[in-house]
DNA sequence: CCGGAGCGTACGATCGTTTGTTTGTAAGCA
DNA sequence: TGCTTACAAACAAACGATCGTACGCTCCGG
């Protein structure tokens, strides 16, 4: 017999594989039992619902991405390299994470009013801070905006596209994708030598 | 009594509304039914299964989506024309047929392994005639290239994701969001004035 | 020997689908 | 024009399957 914590780390692991793959409403709690090697109200000694597992799941992620973006607005500079800080990390998030995100975004309908009514808004928010450091630089006259919002939205969609197909071990590295996406993101907001600012962030002690 | 081929457009009606704001998987053809004033048995005098409606909803879109781009390879010009015309084409069709791509796109893992097996075909394939345009452009020397797949797969996913957020009537007229998503995409390739090249696309008879 | 964990079984609900029957409407014929 | 025939389409009802979930029993490790 397994302990306790690690059967229902299997549990989520096996879920989100499922969830994944087949999505939420698709997959069957049976399935998921017959994956973590247990009979189907077996769940139960570790789950409290199947919209409890699709939480556990998610876990929380849209909480680790709103964390990490806060600790990306905090770096020095200018309000460029603060937007260039946002958009990598919204890139090495959804790339390093793909699974979870992935999960996330496509299944949130399924959740109950509550929970979903929750991750919307944190994510709208999110997405209102990228869109306004997007505004900040524009307004220093240090990008050429075409229309903030739509800057947003293109860079979040590049993020839910690439947590869609990136696996570990592709033809790229995970560094190699994350630094050409942010390359095409400031190339899309026209910086000035905005490859350059890329490569710079990527080797900082060239000089 | 409706006429027949009535009742079966406001079946696919209703369904496609209902496919886009709840997912086929959570859609009961029950519910379907109500919203189209029948009884759920009365539905299949129309459709042979639900699998059947959602094709009929979906009804060949990636089909059209193809031609529209075999088309738009037709324009007289450089490389950079042709894909400048790829690409508009490519997202004023996410964005006026939003609702039936989305459907298409979200929901084909819930098909059959015949027909979805298909649909990805040609769906990659659309992809691959993308990339190779911009490959082409990158070989006449036209854009300056991070990624040729990269490149293909941000301009996919800001189709995409168009197609989840359009609505008509919005903040934006489907003319402005095109050429505004037609710009940023030449930008993130580094065409040689972009801007201009979509500026004089939109008022031809400017000169 | 006690409690957590797994199992077997079954429950009520709901799903997609089928069936037998009724009903509205349009065409054929007197 | 009136009556009959024919058929498409809507209906009520039920089907078997499957879903998420609950419950009671068994078993094993500390």
């Amino acid at each position: 017999m397994r302990s306790g914590l690690d059967t229902a780390k299997v549990i989520r692991d096996k879920a989100a594989e499922l969830f994944f793959e087949k999505g939420y409403d698709a997959t069957t709690l049976r399935e998921v039992a017959t994956a973590a090697g247990l009979k189907v109200g077996s769940l139960y000694n570790h789950i409290a619902s199947k919209e409890d597992l699709l939480l556990q799941v998610m876990g929380g992620i849209i909480d680790d991405l709103v964390e990490l973006q806060q600790q990306a607005l905090g770096v020095e500079g200018d309000a460029v390299e603060r937007l260039r800080a946002v958009i990598e990390c919204h890139m090495r998030f959804h790339a390093e994470r793909a699974r979870a995100v992935y999960i996330g975004n496509t299944n949130v309908r399924s959740l109950s009013e509550g929970p979903r009514a929750e991750i919307v808004a944190k994510r709208s928010a999110y997405e209102r801070i990228l869109e306004a450091q997007i505004e900040a630089a524009g307004d220093a006259g240090l990008v050429q905006l075409i229309d903030a919002r739509l800057h947003a939205y293109s860079i979040v969609a590049q993020g839910f596209h690439v947590a869609g197909w990136y696996r570990e071990g592709g033809r790229k590295s995970l560094d190699d994708i994350v630094a050409d996406y942010t390359k095409i993101a400031l190339r899309e907001l026209k910086v000035v030598d905005a490859d350059e600012r890329v490569d710079v962030a990527r080797a900082p002690a060239e000089a």
